[in-house]
DNA sequence: AGCCAGTCTCGGA
DNA sequence: TCCGAGACTGGCT
């Protein structure tokens, strides 16, 4: 666990997101909670000016994504907690395009296990950074929708918004 | 359309 | 270390 981790809001117009800051990077993106959601810290601890800089790229990136957009620019991806299986799942689907979809085979195929596919539906229900790593632009073989650990509206809204048509479920 | 077995990883007992 | 469960798949009924 790092020590100084800084949550910062992101307000945007699907509501507010919060970013997560550590030493090294950005480890975790929540979506807006249902109700308020107390967060003092950033009035507590001084906050060190690489993770303002951070701060406004992500806030940056979130925005072109949830436009359906290409994110100019990314802050440092922290997610050292996760596993390596997951690391690898992660790193491929954040080369996902937008308006794009993979399949959970076609992921776990490009990590050299074409078996994995059920694994790496695990992986993506780990991603602790939704919509900056894009798991949301990964569909089961059929390209049904699957599910979505945010909640499945999410899922649906972002990639409608990227001009991708989902089947039901 | 619905059910079942194969496959792989993770987390808890 | 073992066991159950999961955002999957492909095949069979």
């Amino acid at each position: 666990m790092k020590t100084n981790l800084i949550g910062l809001p992101i307000p945007t117009r699907d509501g507010e997101f919060t970013a997560h800051y550590s030493e090294t990077g950005l480890p975790g993106l929540d979506f807006p909670k249902p109700g308020r959601n107390s967060r003092p810290k950033a009035g507590v601890i001084p906050i060190p000016k690489i993770v303002r800089e951070w701060h406004r790229t992500t806030t940056q990136a979130l925005k072109a994504v949830l436009a359906g957009g290409l994110p100019k620019g990314l802050p440092p991806l922290d997610w050292t907690e996760g596993t390596a299986f997951q690391q690898k799942v992660w790193k491929v689907m954040g080369k996902i395009a937008p308006g794009k979809t993979l399949s959970y085979g076609e992921i776990a195929s490009a990590i050299g296990k074409p078996k994995a596919s059920r694994a790496v539906g695990g992986a993506c229900g780990a991603n602790p950074i939704p919509v900056l790593v894009p798991c949301h632009r990964v569909l089961a073989a059929n390209k049904k929708i699957g599910g979505f650990s945010g909640g499945m509206d999410w899922k649906y809204r972002l990639l409608e918004r990227e001009g991708v048509r989902v089947g039901a479920v």
